[in-house]
DNA sequence: AAGAACCGACTGATGGTTCGGAAGAATACG
DNA sequence: CGTATTCTTCCGAACCATCAGTCGGTTCTT
């Protein structure tokens, strides 16, 4: 009637973390279900109990990996009282995500944007997942302004702008570590980081 | 001895340019040798009288796509007197790439990325063609900005930093840009950008 | 007639998905 | 207690479609 029950769930997660791994090491087109199933320690047949089918593995992977990536930087910077060094140490968590060697970081967003444009891309009919990623690191700073805001350390009319100079920035940090990955220069991308940062502190500290 | 002869450079273009439309249209992974070949109205086996590979093809049209885009550039914002119109003129070029409807760049943009990301991709062994192209559209802007410093209309100080400025704004417009297409809301775009460009040339200007 | 230009059928490899059935565990029954 | 039954889980061989690239031959121009 009921025999071996086992954590639908739990194994889901299991085959999406090997395949984030192989995604991030080869990118989505070269890696095959196959080795998916290999990583897995499963069959291939197997991955298909469980997901419907390669894109659904990616999404679920990518969603997963996003949704801990912006835990971990809530949970880094919640605590920090300086808003100026709350600021700080988010910039220096993105910078770390970029330097994650072993499974390469900007396979995936490579492979994100490809799933996102690319009609019939993983993505493609499930844009509301990146955007909400996207929204989701958004409010996280503009929690960091508005508080820098009540604590009389940020200008109080920035408050009005806050959500506009949030999207700013993070545009701007998006744009210089595409920058990055392409040029290869790590010095220039923190002198520049620094650069700008200076700048914008200026501007935003009374 | 010497039979018919053909400007092989100029097919080469042809085949490009028609590679170049599909690869807009349906993203470089789903567009096949032989609909390149009809596009252009040639057989598949002619394509490989002027090109290796698919990959050249590519490396071909975005190499050419690029070019023009910087030359009409370039050419359009050469004759403005005005530092500051022709800052804001150059943003505007900017902003209308995006909106090409028919062959869509976002698609070209992200196919691009993923080749030069992606080990045994297009321009994984060219990475440098691409970083020329960055360089050249950084050369602009800086010749906007110390044109601007030598008319009296930016600030002289600028002059030490300048490289590091306009990879700052061009790292700026690349990340708005792309929060543009994944957003997919204009008006927010436009504003942005604004907002941005306004709190730029407060910053530049004497 | 020589060689440049062209062509599309063919090849070979790849890889996502399906499927028929094996292995195993819980239950039902004699 | 042992056997049959049934349903879940697992599997990898086979299926199928897709192309990038090749090749042998045709057409055209000089």
């Amino acid at each position: 009637m009921s025999p071996k029950l086992i954590d639908k769930t739990e194994k889901c997660n299991e085959i999406a973390s090997a395949a984030l791994y192989l995604f991030a090491k080869k990118g989505y087109a070269a890696t095959s279900v196959g080795q998916i199933a290999e990583a897995a320690g499963i069959g291939k047949g197997t991955v298909y109990e469980y997901f419907p089918s390669k894109e659904d593995i990616f999404v679920h992977a990518i969603n997963a990996w996003m949704m801990d990536l912006i835990n971990r930087m809530v949970e880094k910077t919640r605590n920090i009282e300086n808003p100026v060094d709350r600021l700080k140490a988010f910039i220096e968590m993105v910078k770390d995500v970029l330097n994650v060697e072993e499974p390469d970081p900007k396979k995936l967003f490579a492979d994100i944007d490809q799933q996102t444009f690319m009609p019939g891309g993983a993505f493609y009919k499930r844009r509301h997942i990146i955007k909400d990623m996207r929204a989701a690191f958004c409010d996280l700073v503009v929690d960091i302004l508005l508080d820098g805001v009540s604590k009389k350390v940020f200008k109080p009319e920035i408050a009005r702008d806050v959500s506009k100079i949030a999207i700013n920035l993070l545009a701007y940090l998006d744009g210089i570590c595409m920058h990055y990955l392409i040029m290869e220069e790590y010095q220039e991308f923190e002198d520049q980081i620094d650069f700008y940062i200076r700048g914008f502190v200026d501007y935003i500290t009374i």
